[in-house]
DNA sequence: GTGGTCTAGACCACA
DNA sequence: GTGGTCTAGACCACA
């Protein structure tokens, strides 16, 4: 389910963090359920403790887990974390649109792509 | 013309790297001019000269200036680089969008951000 | 492995990052396989790190190498590097067959050099 | 008859020297006749005087001019020259030929695109 | 421990 | 004066 791609220049602990805000938003691990152990991940994946450590740290710290002292770390519900996902989204695609008219590209050139990114019919 | 942020968590030298890019690409910087030397340059923004150095020869490997021996750093031609930048937006945007309808947006949703960006009447 | 050169005119960094590649291409270094730390290798050679470090840049940048933040730097897979350096040991060849060809060579003559050296019976 | 390519990454005072051996080795440049001034040649091409001076000591040094006092600088016999850069070429091809040969390239291989430069009738 | 960034300062080739 | 290379040494993020 996580896989860590050594090549990728992101750092490892981010790598896992962005692996599993994407299993979260989709819904894959559903609220409340657990995540593996601190531990068990670390084995898996051949990786220090401390980079998984960290990895939940940051999550619990966006909102995407919580953690219960002895028990281990849970799924939060998702429905506000798909919300801000998205608005996260269309702030990236406006900072985008705006380089991209800075640049002098016609507002044409820049939805074809995208339209075409998603399908004709949609 | 140049304006270091000390907040931004890019390095010094990208934060150069990235607003020549720009300057050139929208032609501030014409090409063959000159640009202050990486002393000078060291100076005005009481900056290490190994760091604007280190910014000029990234600037150099990508394309956009060239050096000269003892007589210094020149901007190069940008019709190509031009190019190569819409490529790049245009590549992003193809990402993005990516992105966007696997967390679900629809498709007007998405665009209706990006014609507001770029003024209704384009 | 490593063997610097003073009376080389070439700098520090470029022999360094040319015995990287020639070990890489030649598969003495294997893919994965872990390259010495900038520390490490610096100090076997008496020679300061961030002069290391600027081989090790080039290396990655080249793509014969990849660093992992806080682990080390890796050797990428050879296949395609082998094939553009053999393109551009073609490319050298061709320039300089056509410098001899201006210089009014015979081509039996040129070529009778090169035969000799793969040896007569290839 | 001389052009300076700013972009090119060799010093300047070489690309003179490497153009003027050109025009001496293919006889543009016939023996004992007159090369222009270090003055007036400076002023065509707009340099530093210096520089077109270091170009013409490299140039008598390497046995390509010969200067008289008082009178100017002058073009050597042109027989020993061609010869010598004969060998140059010819050492290089082998060098060359010795690098393939170590990256596993055949011999029909490198010297199929040297009969392509020459000509296949040559 | 490992790479990445930066400062301070030196020396060199070149124009 | 101009860029190019290098040393010495520091601090940071990451594993």
């Amino acid at each position: 389910m996580i896989v860590i791609d050594y090549r990728d220049r992101r750092p490892i602990y981010e790598q896992i963090v962005e692996r599993f805000q994407e299993l979260i938003l989709k819904n894959v691990l559903e609220p409340d359920s657990q995540l593996p152990s601190v531990r068990s991940l670390a084995m898996d994946l051949s990786i220090n403790p401390n980079t998984i450590q960290r990895a939940y740290v940051e999550l619990e710290r966006q909102g995407y887990i919580y953690s219960v002292q002895g028990k281990g770390s849970f799924v939060s519900e998702n429905e506000r974390l798909v919300l801000k996902k998205k608005e996260e989204i269309l702030d990236e695609a406006v900072k985008l649109a705006k380089v991209a008219r800075e640049f002098g590209m016609k507002k044409e050139e820049f939805i074809r792509v995208i339209i075409d990114e998603f399908g004709e019919v949609s």
